[in-house]
DNA sequence: GCGACAG
DNA sequence: ATCTTGTCGC
């Protein structure tokens, strides 16, 4: 896949944190312009709490929801995780990930945050400017904000506001007993379209979006092999 | 001041 | 993220 922007990783947190107030205001959260028929899931896995990373995307037809392309890298990241942080981590892992691909997916999906952030300046936000196409995140867990109550059938959703009121993303119930998933916008995508999406393509069996679920098992398998 | 804190 | 035991459901 093409890769027309590299975002500078600085060394210093605090450089960092203004690098990320200037880009989160170019994040465009407008509907995507082409048609969605290809879509990207991508994860990252370590061993143990090391440097030593093992990342991979999978592509999946929209329609038939079968897998057209996967591809997988290794290597050691440069930063240690720091909440807020993500990107600095695992962004330049991603990038090479990413050069592998041959496929340009209409859409990808980014096992984090985008807009859901301190700074609205999350993962997913910075490989969707990175990438210049379609790009949302698709977290696990809650991060930052305030979330109003959550019915328990699945497709239940309830906004992620700041405390301005502003809304980041959504809470997402994608299974009737799970606990929700964690959408919002991470480029050129309006949060409409970034639900909807994460909402077709979970279901009883995975409660992550398919691309991103089959990249976290071709992540950790391949994390397996590698340590024996 | 204290706790919380994506992966 | 990773580690781990136990439990529930198809």
């Amino acid at each position: 896949m093409n890769i027309p922007n590299i975002l500078e990783i600085p060394y210093e947190p605090e450089i960092a944190f203004s690098m990320q107030e200037k880009y989160a205001s170019q994040v465009q959260m407008s509907p995507p312009q082409n048609k969605i028929k290809t879509i990207a899931g991508a994860d990252v896995s370590y061993v143990g709490k090391t440097n030593e990373a093992y990342a991979s995307v999978v592509v999946i037809d929209r329609e038939t929801k079968e897998i057209i392309e996967e591809a997988t890298w290794s290597g050691y990241t440069q930063f240690p995780y720091r909440s807020g942080l993500l990107a600095l981590r695992e962004a330049p892992c991603l990038i090479e990930l990413f050069k592998k691909l041959s496929i340009e997916p209409d859409l990808i999906i980014v096992d984090g945050h985008g807009q859901i952030h301190p700074r609205g300046f999350g993962l997913a936000c910075h490989m969707g400017l990175c990438f210049e196409r379609p790009t949302i995140g698709c977290a696990k867990t809650f991060f930052i904000g305030n979330q109003g109550e959550l019915d328990e059938e699945r497709g239940a959703f309830s906004n992620v506001t700041d405390d301005n009121g502003r809304v980041m993303g959504l809470a997402l119930r994608t299974q009737k007993k799970a606990p929700p998933v964690y959408a919002s916008v991470g480029n050129l995508c309006d949060l409409d379209t970034a639900q909807k999406i994460i909402f077709e393509l979970s279901s009883r069996n995975n409660r992550l979006p398919l691309p991103v679920f089959y990249a976290h098992h071709l992540c950790s398998k391949l994390r397996k092999k590698k340590d024996n």
